[in-house]
DNA sequence: TTAAATGTGTGACATATGTCACGTTTTTTT
DNA sequence: AAAAAAACGTGACATATGTCACACATTTAA
């Protein structure tokens, strides 16, 4: 259960494995079911989520009612609203599996305790958050330049196995296009092999 | 010249005017002139910069010459390639400053010695980076869900200061429309006064 | 003070993508 | 196995925004 924890922490920073032990001690284990919710708008955002097996799927409803994923996190992975769980606002999110899943809770003062204890993962979520913000500018420099076509391919290119797993129109959703214009792309790049 | 260093790293973590004073010697100070580039594509991205005074702008251009702003530093800010300063890889980005600016280097050997030598610096980085993150991500997703006019009008909202400061084109640039489409924009929301 | 460079406004038009509607296929649930 | 729900494909059409072109205004540099 905590397979994918150790070996993401230990990818980053160095740490034993008494620091381990009592790192386990810190997280809620939660099997979930497909189409389970972790995390509904209006929430505040309790835990950053950890996700041992399965895949989970952060996204916001706007007003048309229109959704739009902001993240899959697949094993290994993180998910949260990270601004509900720092100022416990309540979130715009959503956090959904879709898969049957199997996640790591840590509650707030959990975090805290963490970084009291074991100061090093200061610098694994410091990593860890750097990361994906240069992966967020890209999509959102992508968002602006790219086709419909080249943000698709691109993420065919980048993330093969999030394509494989998950439906088309979140796909859609996460490249910000409509489940047609995706619909439409597939079958053209089909038609040119 | 280190005014608002100091005053943004006492936002957030607490330390002594000795660990300041060290702090102080780590950074390289340096005066910009308008239209002057920190960084150009191709480049590795040696330093990050904390704006003291002025105004920089990171942006990329795409194959088709356009200019797409990633971001606006003003004083009190950031600008950096995260990912060329800590891969070493070349650069996609421009970083060019829009006024006569005084900015702040801050070397890669000195970033290390910086953690090192004080660690809370981890935490300023992180929270630093998790804010930007936080404000990418709602950036990416009004990207797939507002008009250009939302667009803008939550602009004006949120930075009314980078609007007056920066040439319309670039904000255009920054919201990721034409700047056809943003003048539009503006003449539009004049007669509706 | 003039010339050059930069920035802005606006009309005409093109087009990529969204929207709506409906049928079919596939998956899930009972 | 049947029914319900979810997912997908596709035609017809609408439209927001981009593109191109050129005039005018403003700022910068010579």
């Amino acid at each position: 259960m905590y397979k994918f924890l150790f070996q993401k922490i230990k990818e980053t920073i160095a740490i034993n494995d008494d620091e381990f032990e009592f790192v386990k001690t810190l997280f809620i284990p939660k099997k979930l079911k497909r189409r389970r919710y972790l995390l509904s708008e209006g929430d505040i955002c309790k835990y950053t989520i950890f996700v041992e097996k399965g895949l989970l799927r952060s996204f916001t409803t706007d007003e048309k009612g229109t959704e739009h994923t902001l993240q899959f996190s697949m094993e290994g992975w993180w998910a949260a609203d990270l601004y509900s769980f720092f100022t416990e606002e309540p979130t715009q999110f959503h956090i959904e599996a879709l898969e049957e899943s199997e996640v790591l809770l840590l509650s707030k003062p959990s975090w805290d305790l963490l970084l009291e204890k074991v100061p090093s993962f200061e610098r694994y979520f410091r990593i860890l958050i750097q990361n994906n913000l240069i992966a967020t500018q890209r999509r959102l420099i992508g968002s602006f330049s790219e086709t419909a076509e080249e943000k698709y391919n691109n993420l065919l290119l980048q993330c093969p196995s999030i394509v494989q797993r998950v439906p088309q129109h979140m796909i859609a959703s996460y490249i910000g296009i409509s489940r047609e214009t995706l619909s439409r792309i597939r079958s053209n790049s089909l038609s040119n092999l």
